[in-house]
DNA sequence: TTATTATATCGTAATATTGCAATATTATAA
DNA sequence: TTATAATATTGCAATATTACGATATAATAA
């Protein structure tokens, strides 16, 4: 046995669950951070931001494209990564149901 | 070498990235959603609830637990778990955070 | 005391993640 | 065509996660 008995559980849980895991590590949470902090979308080298080596870079932002949090597009020879709101804001709305939820509780 | 290369990034990256990983299994937003239609705190029963073994679902309980996002008392037999709200909202701040930011932005 | 009930911990197998060197791919420049 | 630059993929070692049977612990009930 092991990892993940993801067909006992909804759709909504597990794309939930997908989207998190994907934040769930500080490269990728410094990742967002830096596609936030510059002005447009045309980026490039997000490798020089971190300290990792590329390989390891281009794994992270795969996993990011896979949700759907960024999108890539390629401008030349470097390649423009950007976040998806859509994606952002179905997290940010998850927080939105709970705390309305948790006012009307005790704790 | 492997996972985990914590010590190169902040202190806030890493707690969101714990906060994030300890939510990024289905069983865990099942968890949370049954937390949350649970009438009162006065809980007990969360492993009738899941798919999963109860040594399975105690452990899922307890890494809620080491990160913050769930508190439990014991409460005779049984043992009481409540979302605490504080986490919840550390990790939504973190998203409006976001969602204002990408309103100046392109994309 | 001896059940019983609820939850936790241990041990272990299966699988997933992380990180990187080496290499491949893709697009432009010379 | 042959560089050069930027990013992706492959392969692999180290480590982490997931799941659960067996067992332990803790609180009440008989």
């Amino acid at each position: 046995m092991g990892a993940s008995k993801s067909d006992f559980f909804s759709d909504e849980q597990n794309e939930l669950a997908n989207l998190f895991k994907a934040i769930s590590h500080p490269a990728r949470i410094a990742i967002i951070q830096y596609l936030l902090t510059v002005e447009t979308c045309i980026c490039g080298d997000i490798v020089n931001e971190l300290p990792l080596a590329q390989p390891t870079v281009s794994q992270h932002l795969k996993e990011l494209k896979n949700v759907g949090i960024i999108k890539g597009t390629i401008e030349g020879t470097a390649i423009c990564y950007c976040l998806n709101p859509d994606k952002m804001e179905k997290m940010e709305n998850y927080f939105g149901g709970i705390s309305k939820e948790l006012k009307n509780k005790c704790c």
